[in-house]
DNA sequence: CCGGAGCTTCGACCGCCGTCGTACCATGGA
DNA sequence: TCCATGGTACGACGGCGGTCGAAGCTCCGG
């Protein structure tokens, strides 16, 4: 993995016709990454990674923002160290219709804002 | 988890009210799983147990079939020795309106009618 | 050029989940 | 009454996935 030193720190995104439902499941089964994606849909703005509300280590966050990407979840990009995150919402919509809109619609329904 | 000798067979099936989104998400993350709804989904009436096309053995379907139900996605009855399986679909659509039918289309669009 | 902030990589640990075979139970029919 | 059919209960096992801490890398600011 390592890579000519001056090339741009740069992130692997699967296409969306290469991406399994099951994956898709998987990775929101996960209730500390369903979380990540509800934050992500909640706040206009693409959030950083350090940015989540989450109770986890930073590796694990890094893990289950892997998980998200390969899933087609989420987008990211460097900006500086920072790494931002947003979320494919589009793009998933044209690959299995109406399916994240209703997990983002049912998540909600359970915890309605916990938003502090 | 003895019963009176004369008492019908019965089990127990969740208030979906007390259904959280994740079990929904871990129950149908299961490839085995996923085929055993989108079967119940497909054909318009209620399968047995033993009717399922999945390639696992009977006690690991047993098992499968307890997940769905205490995920509140299934409903099953007895018919003498026969367990039935129903989908639970309107109750689904009340408590998380739109999931399942796009998770069915989602499933429907991967695995366009492998039905023999 | 140096430090720190931000993320990643690696290795380890552990608990959970899917799987099976075997033994068993319930029901209906011969 | 006995058997066959259809499911269940249980225990065991294997693998995978979530978790962490420590060490390291990258980029920006000073």
């Amino acid at each position: 993995m390592t890579r000519p030193r001056t090339a741009p720190r740069s992130v692997h995104h699967p296409d969306l016709d290469a991406v399994a439902l099951r994956q898709v499941l998987e990775a929101l089964a996960d209730p500390v990454r369903l979380a990540l994606v509800s934050q992500l849909a909640r706040s206009e703005g693409h959030i950083s990674c350090g940015g989540f509300d989450v109770p986890v280590a930073a590796s694990t966050l890094t893990h289950h923002c892997n998980v998200l990407r390969e899933a087609g979840l989420i987008r990211q990009y460097y900006v500086g160290t920072v790494k931002r995150n947003a979320l494919r919402a589009e793009e998933m919509e044209a690959r299995f219709p109406g399916l994240l809109a209703a997990l983002l619609a049912a998540a909600t329904v359970e915890s309605p804002a916990v938003a502090a």
